[in-house]
DNA sequence: ATTATTTTTTAGATTAGTCTAAATTTATAC
DNA sequence: GTATAAATTTAGACTAATCTAAAAAATAAT
């Protein structure tokens, strides 16, 4: 069984990987866990040992489809347990991430089940992130970052960037919320900022703010 | 803020020291938490610091009033876990005690108050122990284990000891749970097993089971 | 292609929680 | 009331996860 910092390493690498399509360098990784990279270097050899990653010298890391596997099971329990947080306790968006990653390490073979089965199998959690499956199947829709959107065209907001609680709160100010039809109106070339258009609202946006949202191609 | 391991030190003080009514002594304590005695001595010495217990070597240990609080925030919050695996995910009571163990530990100021509101303000557990409030207040019913019952008598079943999966099964078996009347019909005085009655059902049980029944004197 | 810079790894130390074995204190027995 | 047994504490060591500082390897610059 993993340990909770094994876990979090291993989600971590998840993430910076894109779901495993690249590799992982030792200082990326040391700065999104906080931690110095001889920390990082110390935890890679141990996930090494257990097969959930490759690790080569000065080289940098990629994850195994077991390590793969291990990461979707505990993003699983995150988005169910934010899930849970909004849609029955009535937390805001911006509010669950903290908690979250205290309750995805909860071990318990029937906990998550139970608990999937209780909030009806929901597909994404409330920031439009897809659930893994209790598999560790994932299914993704194509998707694009908002800042590479051309002006005038638009597109459906598929997901939001889930871990910042200052940008979730901005976000629900401007009703930037999965489903929502999202078109830009404007684009400025110096600064990648823009003008969008929700319902008959027209917003200006910083790519630090688009960036962050998905929208459907 | 406490540590994992420093809670799950308290609790088994407050556990063992019958709510803080009397102290409690090193092997006692490394007997409850499975470890060794010298452990128990450390663990104890950074508890004190803490200002959770009074502590003379050689004498063994004691809750202080603001030990008793904390002690029963960690048991109001794993009562409320335990609750609602049993009342929404379905669980049955003898199968939360491990994973409430865990949830217990998660520190969030707003979750716990979220769920006991989301759980309708429950008093007791599905066990009959009762929830303590906010703020670390509890309200025992009184009550005496039915091994002390004499013959003759009846009561109603307040509580079952909520750790053993076993007893939990088996007290499920023969119906005898929180709420139910229950009279002693016979009584053995060699070995201190008795025969009860629960509904119109008598059944024999041994001392190891009667202790662990709480009953209104 | 040799030097300088950046990145990564190793070496050695630290903290929390644990252990064994030895020393100390308290309790018990005659 | 001294000897023996039991309980407790201290001393020293171990593991997981971390750190700083130094060494090594890879990359960039001239």
């Amino acid at each position: 069984m993993l340990s909770l910092t094994e876990e979090n390493y291993l989600k971590a690498i998840y993430h910076i990987s894109e779901g495993g399509t690249k590799s992982v360098l030792t200082n990326e990784l040391a700065e999104a866990m906080n931690t110095k990279a001889a920390s990082v270097t110390d935890m890679i050899k141990k996930l090494s040992l257990k097969d959930l990653i490759t690790y080569e010298k000065y080289y940098g890391v990629n994850v195994t489809n077991f390590g793969k596997t291990e990461a979707l099971l505990v993003i699983r329990k995150h988005r169910l347990w934010e899930t849970f947080l909004v849609e029955k306790l009535g937390f805001n968006w911006d509010e669950v991430h903290e908690v979250a990653e205290q309750l995805e390490h909860i071990h318990s073979g029937r906990l998550i089940d139970k608990l999937d089965e209780f909030l009806g199998f929901p597909k994404v959690d409330p920031h439009g992130d897809p659930i893994p499956d209790s598999k560790g199947k994932i299914k993704e829709q194509p998707h694009i970052p908002l800042d590479q959107l051309k002006e005038g065209y638009h597109g459906l907001i598929l997901a939001v960037k889930d871990s910042d609680s200052n940008l979730l709160k901005y976000l629900d100010k401007i009703g930037a919320k999965p489903g929502k039809k999202i078109k830009v109106t404007a684009k400025e070339e110096y600064d990648e900022s823009m003008e969008i258009q929700i319902g008959d609202k027209k917003i200006f946006i910083s790519k630090e703010v688009s960036r962050n949202i998905l929208v459907t191609q």
